[in-house]
RNA sequence: GGGUGCUUAGCUCAGUGGUAGAGCGCUUCGUUUACACCGAAGAUGUCGGGGGUUCGAAACCCUCAGCGCCCACCA
């Protein structure tokens, strides 16, 4: 502490002060983490930010609420460490930079493989660099120099291991499955990739096979029967029993299919007879495995109709629908038509195309062995969910996992390891291992989940024994929202798990919400209704924008955001700059120790006290993740205490004596303040604190301690009784209608131990002492305020006051009336809350008294 | 269909058994040398409906009604 009191601008302008301080924190280097050093660790995983190249609104209060993790967590002497990244292989990335390529005239087929990687990491470089910017002007103390991308060595040498171990231990398998498969990005999808929504179509019954030999079944996909193997009916529907095991006529192919009897169908719903079609749709490809029909495949990767010897072969399959329906109703086939008919149907999350089941041969994680894990390790405690009220959530996905599709037919991303020999072996490659001659590597490419489920250790170096890896695994908490629960959070979990020995990758899961509109609507672009958070910090500077997210952001609860919320945050960082700087020109100060606590004036140990149990509480609070109630606190705390009444109270001090004591306590509450703060506030607050403390960053500053011997009853109820005088006298003045400004003489009337904050009171309120015959006069429990006001008072204004007072204060006294001649409360409330109703009984009884007199002694109208 | 959450002041939300709270907005007054991005004073609620438990319910239980999110193979 050199050179303090250095001074601040007299107008707070968030431009100014936010660019210079972030590059001070870097070449200072306060971000950088020693693996070697001896403090406690404190790890917190990034997500990966997302690929647009900007910076969206989630991530704005998801990185706020971290940095604000990580910054009280360096405070209090921890090591703390972010592992960032900028990871997100997988489609949404190869889509963007096809999109370009597309806009340039060419596709990626003309690249190649080798020339599109090249492009979509020029673009990654791009789009990262940009983010990290917007990341920065926010004020994240992320060490980025340690950002690795999936694709570099170190990530695939993680992936090449993770798959070969899980290989090995029987944990991946390759399988012919029902996949969905979009028929526009030409991949595959995991079930989480594919939207569910309540679509317009058609159901149509059909007749199949004649006469005594004929059967009618009903569906919303009637192209598909191309394809069908079977019919299938409940083995109990009496209707169709005698038909089991008999085989009819499938029209338009004319061929003979068997009728098969399966558990699975639903004899209540439509015909009760269901056409399997094995190829094209998940649950007749589970009966056909049951029941050996055969697997026909009637459509190409596109979606387009092949191989079926029809005349639909080369009709897309929407046309083909209608055709076959026409051809059918022709044939006089079709028994009944319902249309509309509103079923669920399964959509790409990516580009919106209908999903077409698809037979295919993919690649497989077996979860259920891994997901057990995942779930037990939170039952057990190992892992906290907060807010707890998620952790359903996140067991029923994990509890009911189906088996996880890996493979993606996409050129970005990592390559399945698995290499095929001339004679279909099947080779997987750890790191360093190298396919023989003759062999080829499997085409696809890994989900991007597989490789961002490594992150928690992958960026630690492992495979490798690091030194990274051994200090700061596991990481402490995950701070993310609670849609990303299952996509992210619960991979990672799984591989954790399995790759580190059962060693979970986090301990605490600390899940926010969403950021809606002001309206609470989702937020998306068809709306326009997102928020750019560049916009509100140009406009209203980072800590405005980090206060309103962090203020918002109730555990697990979405928030919503408007312009006016973050304008409001603006607010109170000027009211905090002008309070800072009005401080200072008064001279508090840091030097020196603090006086003795009995030393003090009763002001001066109340504020003390408040801040002791602000800091105590906001403390407790942001190590409990509740970031809203802690911003309020410390609002409050601020704005209320801190500058409307201690600062106002000790104006007279100020203008009237030197106040050393008041100057050192002010310097020492603004100090403590300043560095609470500063997790959530970070530019403004180092910006004040070095100026009032001449230190030399907050980054590197302890975290402020709650004194308990400051906590001071007694002052607190003296300052409260002090509080009510002034707004009781500033309610007479406003009520008269006298000017805030104007003086008027006035005495009080007060017991001793006020006597030395009569000045203070009169110095706030404009009263001027001085010989009168008083006119009017206030009563405010044991204080007296006698008033002499020119001319007359407003005698009707008055009393309707006091009116109003006598009914509030006579209702309260019936209340407690009636509680203390209640025999059941007598005998069963506790006696707490006794004690607190005699109180309120006798100080209304008071109340009513006063109330009375001074109703009496108002002049008549 | 399964899971889960919400319903409190005009708006957005806190409040988990003891006299209903905050921010913004609103009304009135005010440029008193920190601050008009301000100050002072003030108004505003059958706490979604209905039952129950309790001396006492916004809070706990049941039920109904709306809204939302996630998951799901209804042909």
């Amino acid at each position: 502490m050199s050179q303090p009191n250095r001074e601040l601008a007299s107008t707070f302008t968030p431009a100014e002060i936010e660019a210079p301080l972030y590059e001070k924190w870097i070449a200072a280097g306060y971000f950088t983490p020693d693996a070697n050093s001896n403090k406690e660790p404190f790890t917190i995983v990034i997500p990966p930010p997302n690929v647009t190249g900007s910076l969206h609104i989630g991530h704005a209060l998801e990185h706020t609420l971290q940095d604000a993790l990580i910054r009280m967590k360096r405070m209090k002497g921890f090591e703390t460490l972010w592992l960032p990244g900028m990871d997100h292989a997988g489609i949404a990335t190869q889509n963007v930079v096809e999109k370009q390529l597309t806009a340039q005239g060419f596709s990626r087929h003309d690249l190649g493989r080798e020339e599109f990687v090249k492009k979509v990491w020029e673009w990654k470089g791009e789009s990262g660099g940009a983010i990290l910017e917007q990341m920065r002007r926010l004020g994240d103390s992320v060490d980025w120099s340690r950002e690795r991308f999936t694709m570099d060595a170190g990530l695939s040498t993680a992936v090449l291991t993770i798959f070969k171990k899980l290989y090995d231990a029987g944990f991946i398998y390759r399988a012919e499955r029902i996949i969905n498969w979009c028929p526009c990005c030409l991949t595959a999808l995991s079930d989480i990739e594919v939207e569910h929504s309540d679509d317009e179509g058609e159901f149509v019954s059909v007749r199949y096979g004649d006469g005594d030999m004929s059967i009618t079944v009903a569906t919303t996909r009637p192209e598909t029967m191309l394809g069908d193997g079977a019919v299938a009916v409940h083995p109990d529907d009496p209707r169709y029993k005698e038909m089991i095991g008999k085989t009819v006529l499938l029209p338009l192919v004319n061929r003979m299919i068997p009728i098969i009897a399966d558990e699975l169908v639903d004899p209540d719903f439509g015909t009760g007879a269901v056409k399997v079609t094995a190829a094209h749709d998940p649950n007749d490809f589970e009966m056909a495995i049951r029941h050996n029909v055969p697997f026909i495949v009637i459509m190409n990767e596109y979606g387009v109709m092949a191989g079926t010897g029809t005349e639909f072969d080369g009709m897309d399959r929407f046309d083909a629908r209608i055709a076959v329906v026409a051809k059918l109703k022709e044939m006089g086939r079709i028994v009944a038509q319902k249309r509309p008919y509103i079923h669920a149907v399964g959509h790409c999350s990516r580009c919106d195309t209908t999903i077409e089941p698809r037979l295919s041969k993919q690649w497989f994680v077996k979860v259920a062995p891994l997901a057990k894990a995942a779930g037990d390790a939170v039952r057990a405690g190992r892992v906290k969910i907060e807010p707890e009220f998620l952790a359903p959530r996140y067991f029923e996905w994990v509890d009911n996992m189906h088996d996880w599709c890996i493979s993606r037919q996409l050129w970005w991303g990592h390559r399945i390891p698995v290499w095929y020999g001339p004679d279909d072996e099947v080779l997987v490659l750890g790191p360093n291992e190298k396919a023989p001659d003759g062999y080829s590597q499997d085409p696809d490419v890994l989900d991007t989940w597989f490789s961002s489920a490594l992150w928690p250790f992958s960026t630690l170096g492992w495979p490798d024994e690091s030194a990274d890896l051994k200090k700061f695994y596991p990481t402490s908490v995950l701070v993310t929202g609670y849609d990303i629960l299952f996509f992210w959070v619960a991979r990672m979990m799984l591989f954790g798990l399995f790759a580190m020995d059962g060693v979970p990758p986090f301990r605490v899961i600390a899940l926010h919400g969403l950021v809606r509109d002001k309206f609470g609507k989702k937020m998306s672009k068809s709306r326009s209704n997102t928020i750019d958070p560049l916009e509100f910090m140009d406009r209203y500077g980072a800590d405005a924008l980090r206060f309103s997210l962090a203020r918002g952001a109730n555990p697990g609860t979405d928030q919503t955001l408007a312009e006016e919320w973050v304008g409001a945050s603006r607010n109170f960082a000027t009211k905090l700059w002008n309070a800072t700087r009005f401080a200072m020109m008064n001279g508090a100060t840091v030097e020196g120790p603090l006086p003795a606590i009995e030393s003090l004036n009763a002001i001066d140990q109340w504020i003390l006290s408040r801040l002791s149990q602000t800091i105590a509480q906001a403390d407790s609070l942001l190590e409990s993740y509740e970031f809203a109630r802690a911003c309020d606190l410390i609002y409050h705390f601020a704005w209320d205490d801190l500058c409307d009444w201690y600062l106002e109270l000790s104006k007279e001090s100020f203008a009237k004596s030197d106040a050393v004591a008041t100057k050192r306590v002010l310097g020492y509450v603004l100090d403590q303040l300043l560095r609470l703060m500063h997790p959530i506030m970070p530019f403004i607050t180092e910006t004040l604190w070095t100026s009032l403390t001449g230190g030399e960053s907050l980054v590197i500053a302890s975290w402020p301690v709650a004194q308990k011997t400051h906590l001071n009853k007694p002052a607190a109820s003296l300052v409260a009784q002090l509080q009510s005088v002034i707004t009781e006298v500033r309610r007479f003045r406003s009520d008269q209608g006298i000017k805030t400004s104007a003086k008027i003489p006035g005495r009080f009337i007060a017991p001793d131990q006020l006597a030395p904050y009569l000045g203070a009171m009169a110095f706030l309120l404009k009263l001027e002492s001085g010989d009168f015959t008083p006119s009017a006069q206030l009563e405010i429990g044991a204080v007296k305020v006698e008033f002499d006001l020119v001319g007359t008072i407003d005698v009707v204004a008055e009393r309707a006051r006091l009116q109003k007072d006598l009914v509030a204060a006579e209702k309260d006294l019936a209340t407690a009336k009636v509680k203390l001649s209640n025999e059941s409360f007598m005998a069963k409330a506790p006696e707490k809350v006794l004690i607190e109703i005699k109180e309120r009984l006798a100080t209304t009884t008071a109340d009513i008294e006063r109330i009375t007199v001074q109703l009496a002694a108002l002049p008549s109208p």
